[in-house]
DNA sequence: CTCCCTGCAAACTGTTTGCAAGTAC
DNA sequence: GTACTTGCAAACAGTTTGCAGGGAG
């Protein structure tokens, strides 16, 4: 289903530019969240990155997962299991659907998110600065099966 | 400003239905949701209700809020602050806008948003079962005062 | 009278902090 | 060499659980 490409040393890149130091546990943890097919919390990531690195810290992982997201390189989601997991950040797109049988994040189209933000402004007389929107269902693929 | 209009009442009729015993701190908490201008946490609640039953215990709430959510009277807002959040909930009215000055909830007319949904559903494949959608901001009031 | 609800205390989970040692720059 | 990072362990906050006593139906 979705492909959510991310390039890794683009990540780095920005991070390097953010002035934190690049190591190799971050590297590690970056390709952990670009690879990762569903959302992942930072206690997950952490066993993740424990497989190819035994001694990384925990704590470790929850700074970075911070700074990853203060950064917008990750995005919190806010969904059924909880609001602890992350997914890469896609430019401009901002609508999530999650799969509740697959577990996997899809990135729609936000434009007509816009279009409704919009609207609702001048209904509302809210100035709207901010929005989460979580779709969740099931995907095209699982469908199928089902 | 908005006005989250809630009978007590028809909670605690709801409750009865349900089968839950009413009690008498069930129906302080009730009455904590049903009044607050801004949206609560159970820790909040817990705090707001000892005020004038100070040996409430906290579990006791905790325990109340999440039969309030499955319930469906309460609803758990996803947030800047957290994701411990709670608004009653008001029927077929889902859109939520929290102003980030004042803290305080508005309820908007949700029908945009399942428009948008039905459109998305359309684009992406995917059958959409449910939704969060949270809108952030300064609400009208907080805008003249800035 | 029965069972659910309550309060208390302890347990638990996910997350944060302090610190000495290590490492990028 | 300097300052940011790391791993470890301890601290912490919010939430859950177990249990004995109390109150609703």
């Amino acid at each position: 289903m979705p492909s959510n490409t991310i390039n890794s040393e683009d990540w780095l890149a920005a991070l390097y530019k953010s002035g934190v130091r690049v190591t190799a546990v971050q590297a590690a943890l970056i390709d952990i969240f670009a690879r990762s097919e569903v959302p992942l919390s930072a206690e997950q990531a952490w066993d993740v990155a424990r497989r190819s690195r035994p001694k990384t810290g925990r704590a470790t992982v929850y700074r970075m997962v911070e700074k990853l997201e203060n950064l917008g390189l990750i995005r919190r989601i806010h969904g059924y299991q909880g609001c602890s997991h992350f997914v890469p950040t896609l430019p401009e797109l901002m609508m999530l659907f999650i799969c509740l049988d697959c577990g996997r994040a899809d990135y729609l189209d936000s434009q007509p998110l816009d279009d409704l933000i919009q609207q609702s402004e001048h209904i509302s007389g809210h100035r709207i600065t901010d929005s989460r929107l979580q779709l969740f269902g099931a995907c095209a693929v699982c469908q199928q099966i089902a």
